[in-house]
DNA sequence: GATTAGTGACTGACCGGTCAGTAACTCATC
DNA sequence: GATGAGTTACTGACCGGTCAGTCACTAATC
């Protein structure tokens, strides 16, 4: 009946309930011996925000955004639920950063692998690498909240579009380019390639979970399906006739593992 | 404090609240002329069902389901909430027969494609249909609903997972197997196979929308993409060398789009 | 003693589910 | 063709459990 005011999380929101109560001292009596017998708390002002961060990870990843409880993520943390709100403004910013950080995380992980050497050497060092990253665990558990929470955070998903994958994306047309200038790949779009490359990558990893879809039906081992991965790529990518301008390194690189 | 009793969902319960209260008839008076000027309500009980169905379909997919109210869902389909609960039991029954009908309705479409003839036209066929479904305006959607719902619907899930994902798989793997016997296709594992292009196919399906993560970088036009998915795939499968037991008729069928 | 870190009982909005009540329709009877 | 009794479809106020967010208070540290 009366107009809802603006929302936060729940089912989509709560509205920040008392924050307009202000003069709510005196309404209570202070009770009285709350703390029964905690176990010497300690004071790490500097520790918190990982430690918060990381028991959301596990709570998000278990429950998604909306059947996650702060008063679960402050119990795995070892803290009351008080305590995360001296470190983050509410639940939508804690996910946020809990987003945020993990994608930093693996960032930092794919920067390792800007590799130098022929593109296929590239190729093949960036694949096992990003092959890493997606087997984490962590990889699915994020991929899950950043795609069902979506529509609700736009921009969370905008950075992680821009940060992770359209970096890969750029990344790999980037070897892919420079292999067909060198002869040893098709002449492609590097673009669309790309994009072939990093999806490939990218559902193999949702689809490798333990409770995911296809968990039912065999799940091939992690080396053997990047096995099959590397010889599905290389395939693709193999010049047209087996004569290039250099011969084709390919099985070398691919029977490697 | 007490023990929390089972569950349903919100956050993930909200109890069978007024399950026992029984005995609340006299609490409160009957409210005067509880309709003030309604359009003159017409009983449809037959068309209800879907009514409903496609109501919840928007609101699920746009909200996902726990932030999704049964408020939202009954105004969208021009009905009271008590409505909704003459034909669905409870709001989790309601999200499992959205999703069911949604995938038997795109199973029906992706039967259509069971065709016959040379491996490479059934390949062919079958990709172009697929594409059709995977472009539908309810594929991501519903990818995304049963993705984040999955922990809290294993079977559903599981439905997804046998009835969509590994029918294709198995589909595919065939035409694949054939294509090898005829020495169309390079010798690959046909299962493995069928997993690299069902999951291509399905993280395209995801990465077009509009609203997705890559929605701020060009979306290539479905057309496009998909001329490009199949040029991917069909060097992906071309045999090792140009001159095979029969000649890759391959091109042909590529360029015709 | 002053300051800062941390606590958890409490509040209030929220929404799934219920059910007494009302409207629309049906059909036997006049 | 009208009356009204019976049936079925539908409604929406209400209940009660839930949990994000607050803040008066306590404990550790300076």
């Amino acid at each position: 009946m009366t107009e809802r005011p603006a929302k936060s999380i729940r089912r989509s929101g709560a509205g920040r309930s008392g924050a307009d109560r202000a003069g709510a001292s005196a309404k209570k009596p202070p009770r009285a011996g709350h703390r029964s017998a905690a176990p010497a708390r300690r004071r790490r002002p500097d520790e918190r925000p990982t430690q918060i961060l990381d028991a959301a990870l596990d709570v998000f990843g278990e429950k998604g955004l909306a059947a996650a409880r702060l008063d679960d993520i402050a119990k795995r943390a070892g803290l009351a639920k008080g305590t995360i709100y001296l470190y983050f403004q509410n639940k939508d910013e804690l996910f946020r950063a809990v987003i945020r950080s993990t994608l930093v995380a693996e960032l930092e992980t794919a920067e390792t692998l800007v590799a130098i050497g022929t593109p296929e050497e590239r190729f093949d060092t960036f694949i096992r690498g990003w092959w890493a990253v997606i087997c984490s665990p962590t990889f699915e558990r994020v991929h899950r909240l950043v795609t069902s929470e979506l529509p609700k955070f736009p921009d969370l998903a905008r950075f992680y579009g821009t940060e992770v994958i359209a970096r890969n994306l750029r990344l790999v047309s980037g070897i892919v380019r420079d292999g067909i200038a060198a002869g040893v790949y098709r002449s492609t779009d590097p673009t669309a390639t790309a994009r072939m490359i990093t999806g490939i990558f990218v559902i193999h990893g949702l689809w490798r979970s333990k409770r995911g879809f296809l968990s039912h039906l065999g799940i091939p081992s992690d080396d053997a399906m990047f096995e099959q991965l590397s010889d599905f790529l290389h395939a693709a990518l193999r010049p047209d006739r087996a004569r290039a301008h250099h011969p084709p390194a390919l099985s070398a690189s691919r029977s490697q593992t």
